[in-house]
DNA sequence: ACCTTGTTTTGGATGACTCAAAACAGCGCT
DNA sequence: AGCGCTGTTTTGAGTCATCCAAAACAAGGT
């Protein structure tokens, strides 16, 4: 029978794309893996899937995107990743040792939680942060 | 003779690298255009320097970023970018439309302007921003 | 002027991602 | 339950930014 988790079909339904079971497991990835490279994802879909490509993991990915369901990040110097999270503005805190990522919400509530001090005459509509620096596993290890 | 800044050979020098016509084009290039690409550059050193290649331009610019005197930024979705100014903490407000780019000094004076609401036990060393939006000319085209 | 060592050139390789056409499969309809 | 329209997956090739490595070359101290 091969059934994934509802909540996967009524999210991917509702932002009216069919529901495959290449979608279902890509969504299921991201629910385990909250910060997955497309790789990443692959790698969790292949065993259930058996035949699928890394394509349709694209496909789906940038699918999900663009209904909103799923947020792209980019941390410089790294693949994409993908996550659930989404429309909350929240932002991302990434080890620069071993690549390690957790989120972090806006110290300031409500999105954009920052103002330029000089927009230039842009017009601002997100403001994205990246906090760089070590994570507890590597602190320690740089410690020693 | 084909002199170049001097101010260009002072900094590259007192960085501990060779002067060499190649980066001081790459370096002038920079400051032509504060916010170039590895190409950007390449195109702009090309006519000064016949025979160089794009690997040179990287080369330098990673040799430069290396040193500390170029700052490479990479806004999602986008080759990167090489930037002069550096170790001031100045952030990056970037069109969506155009890409066009310029620099937003941080609100908050001295480096790192902002703490994370919950750190999960990372080392914070760089608060880094990108504000996302419009420049004046796609706004206005955008308003029509 | 010379020699050491850092730099440039050349050519190839990689990783992340996209494009496109043909085969395939949801799911609304009857 | 079956049909067919249309969206999805597969396959295979292609792109772009960037890096690697060996050989030719040149900056600058002696």
């Amino acid at each position: 029978m091969l059934r994934g988790s509802t909540t996967a079909d009524a999210a991917i339904r509702g932002s009216g794309l069919r529901v495959t079971d290449s979608r279902r497991a890509v969504y299921d990835a991201l629910c385990a893996n909250p910060h997955a490279s497309a790789d990443d994802v692959y790698a969790r879909v292949v065993p259930t899937v058996p035949g699928t490509s890394l394509q349709s993991v694209y496909n789906a990915l940038n699918d999900f995107v663009d209904a909103g369901l799923v947020r792209r990040i980019e941390p410089a110097g790294r693949a994409g990743l993908f996550e659930l999270r989404v429309a909350d503005n929240h932002h991302h805190i990434v080890c620069r040792s071993c690549g390690a990522i957790e989120d972090v919400d806006c110290a300031h509530g409500a999105a954009p939680c920052l103002q330029p001090s000089d927009t230039h005459g842009f017009i601002v509509e997100e403001a994205e942060v990246t906090y760089w620096g070590l994570c507890p596993a590597c602190a320690a290890e740089a410690a020693a």
